[in-house]
DNA sequence: CGGTTTTAGCTTTCTTTAAGGTTTGCGCGA
DNA sequence: TCGCGCAAACCTTAAAGAAAGCTAAAACCG
């Protein structure tokens, strides 16, 4: 699951992207309107934080000009206290929700868990290719052979190639997006994930295969 | 039992808070309308109790627009003596209960009790998995071979478990549910009674155990 | 005192790095 | 135009490093 947070506070924005990192989200920290605006319009993300004072462009601003855009991520609002006005305007504007600053990181889960619920509920709980099947609330990975409990990174990987089976995949994508835009991860750890959901797929006798493009990306593709 | 308090003086709110987490129920308390509207459209709580008068929203309106979104978690409203009529409005709008302020707090706990016990009468009041079983009223955890007396917390973890047998509870679930979406405590709390109950299952002799999902939960597995 | 939470050290599992190997496509000389 | 060499892209395994989970014991609290 992958959030936009736009946070001008740097310190603040720090200790958001720590716990939500620790609650499994994948996220992008931006400081200002502008490059918010630029990343959330990618429609890249599964749900955004933003920050309603913020340099270059105000949140509420932001939103608009994404929704008028089409871009449907969820987006939940950040205000102080004082500007408690802007919470009309910012849900009149297409926010799912609003939050006033200071609040409980708890509180901060579970309206981001609630907003983002919703649009979860028509994604396939099991996805499905050959005779190879993945459980997204269990990560598992099976066929009639068997089955694996995938770890994270493993789950994320395989669940991106087969959210768009037959299509390429780069590794620049399988980073952009499992490990956020400014990670420091390097190629060669995508390829020791690939190289691991081979061996799995080829023990569990798998009619699938990962298929590479050469400097093009990664396909799921059905033997036989 | 999880209930919402929605009451916008901040005193009584607080004593209300003290009494009923006295008497064993987890307790959300929210200050206005629109953040009860929130709190108790995911369908998270057993049960809530709404102030009429509230900023941002009041509480029949709050009451209408959750019914409306097919939410069923019994509501009680409290409304001051001079909006008797509100009663009336209160009943139709898809109320359970009123009382009318000022009340005495065993009162309160009465109301509580009965409204939430109707839907109650659904659910088992033992429950079962393997060879395992969970008497709610007495919180004994029992198989052939003996039995325990859980304590509260204990209790609790153990019920969330069963009522959802394979499938997976996080340790923010637990939380949320168990402690409340503003508490302060830690994973580790959890963890520590997970490692209680393993130690009962498996001095009980239970065909059941509780699996570890990392980073996804947990959840009861009948074993051979 | 019973129930609950915190602390701290430990184990297990996951993630990343490192290092060496293999494949592929392309340029260039024969 | 064939084929050789080379660089870039890709693959695999092992091991170091980080994170998650577990448990016993101490501390806290009403």
């Amino acid at each position: 699951m992958k959030l936009l947070l736009a946070e001008d506070e740097k310190d603040l924005s720090k200790a958001l992207v720590t716990i939500l990192k620790h609650n499994n989200y994948t996220v992008d920290a931006v400081y200002d309107g502008a490059d918010a605006f630029d990343y959330l319009e990618t429609g890249d993300y599964d749900g955004a934080i933003l920050d309603i004072m913020m340099p270059k462009m105000d949140g509420i601003t932001v939103l608009k000009k994404v929704r008028a855009k089409g871009v449907s991520t969820p987006v939940l609002l950040l205000t102080a206290k004082s500007e408690i006005d802007d919470r009309v305007t910012g849900l009149d504007a297409g926010a799912d929700d609003y939050l006033t600053k200071p609040f409980a990181s708890k509180e901060l889960l579970a309206r981001i868990r609630a907003m983002t619920r919703r649009q979860e509920v028509v994604s396939e709980s099991v996805l499905h290719l050959g005779n190879l099947s993945l459980n997204r609330s269990t990560y598992e990975l099976s066929t009639e052979h068997g089955s694996f409990r995938l770890a994270n990174k493993e789950f994320q990987m395989m669940e991106m190639l087969l959210l768009h089976p037959r299509q390429l995949v780069s590794t620049e994508q399988f980073l952009e997006r499992i490990w956020g835009y400014d990670t420091d991860a390097e190629n060669q750890t995508v390829w020791v994930y690939l190289s691991y959901l081979r061996k799995k797929l080829s023990s569990l006798q798998a009619n699938v295969q990962i298929k590479a493009s050469r400097s093009a990306g990664y396909s799921l593709e059905v033997t036989q």
